[in-house]
DNA sequence: AAGTACGCTTGATTTAAGTCAACTCATTGT
DNA sequence: ACAATGAGTTGACTTAAATCAAGCGTACTT
């Protein structure tokens, strides 16, 4: 399963563990692997986000949308990346979020309880959430900072220089909601900037 | 030591764990009590954040200065939360931030290490951890939404209802900071809010 | 191949919030 | 006690970004 080879190196490479192959036998019984095509939902507002699910290939975007119907990027995500509203995942409250497919989906889902028997049964698997965890911790405190501190050419900036690809890869009125800017207002800072 | 028993306290509430006399000698034996007083940082734009600590009791603020030396308030924070720059904590790079006292300030702190050796062999200090986490993680996406989608005024009712001793404690231009306003529009806001 | 829808750009206008400035009132310090 | 500092308010003005609107080009769809 090449799905599972690809996940298995991103769980040793993160976390600097070894997997056994018990590791491994208990982690393919109990992700099983999801396909959705592009503009299909992984999570829809007002469900209960029941599964994690780690992208093997393709994009998403979790997004909400306001009382006026005006839609509103909060993430966007690609390979290696975990996918789930964790409020609603760990709480098992109804989710405020949709999660869709930009590109054809390919993910590894699983449960919240499934979750907790590979935390406490695999110490490689424990090791990645701290990371995880940790770096979740990082990069929302860098975030919170851009979105308060920095203005709108600043983030578009930021966004250049941290995450390149997503230039590439996501249509620009995406980036410009991510960015939390009208697609008008990140077409004309793209106008200015490249002079 | 009274300022032991409110953290013995805290941690096994979270937790839902018992902390055993050994994790209690063990706790108490590197965890540091440190007063500081108004004005006084805790953490200062450059240094490393070498301590994590507990909030006993006063109030902080996290914030940056931009090069036009205009600060910018991240997080307010009181009694039974923690503070620290955990980018600078966990990778011991020179923080962007500054933690200063808003009250006479007590905190137990300790290291990076000594975390490490809790995380490993006190089971509540872990279950702890994860819980704050989560409950981490889940905040952060509810203030992301918040700075992204909501306007002025939605962010400032917002507040009022998840921390509404904020307002009797903070002055209001640091609450206007928090919210990434300026006082002056936080006080045309409070002015149209009450009628 | 034609038609439609959608993404992106550009221009004109509006709006929310920031900035600058003056004033009041409360707190602090000597 | 009295000056001084600083927080909060209010008003006038400016500015950054949103909104509204029109037009262009590309890519799905049938």
């Amino acid at each position: 399963m090449s799905n599972f080879e690809a996940f298995f190196d991103y769980i040793q490479e993160i976390s600097g563990k070894l997997l056994s192959e018990d590791d491994k036998q208990l982690l393919m019984a109990h992700f099983k692997a999801k396909k959705l095509r592009k503009r299909q939902y992984f999570l829809q507002e007002g469900d209960v986000c029941k599964y994690i699910g780690f992208i093997v290939k393709g994009s998403a975007r979790t997004f909400t949308t306001d009382e006026k119907g005006h839609e509103n990027v909060l993430k966007l995500s690609v390979e290696n990346w975990w996918l789930a509203d964790f409020e609603s995942f760990y709480l098992l409250t109804p989710s405020r979020f949709n999660i869709e497919a930009l590109e054809n989906l390919e993910v590894l889902q699983s449960t919240n309880a499934q979750i907790e028997e590979f935390l406490k049964h695999i110490p490689a698997f424990s090791a990645m959430a701290n990371v995880i965890s940790q770096n979740y911790t990082i990069s929302t405190q860098k975030r919170m900072q851009a979105a308060f501190s920095y203005t709108a050419e600043e983030r578009y900036q930021d966004l250049i220089s941290n995450y390149p690809h997503f230039l590439k890869r996501f249509p620009q009125n995406m980036i410009a909601s991510y960015l939390g800017l009208s697609p008008e207002t990140l077409s004309r800072i793209r106008k200015n900037f490249f002079k």
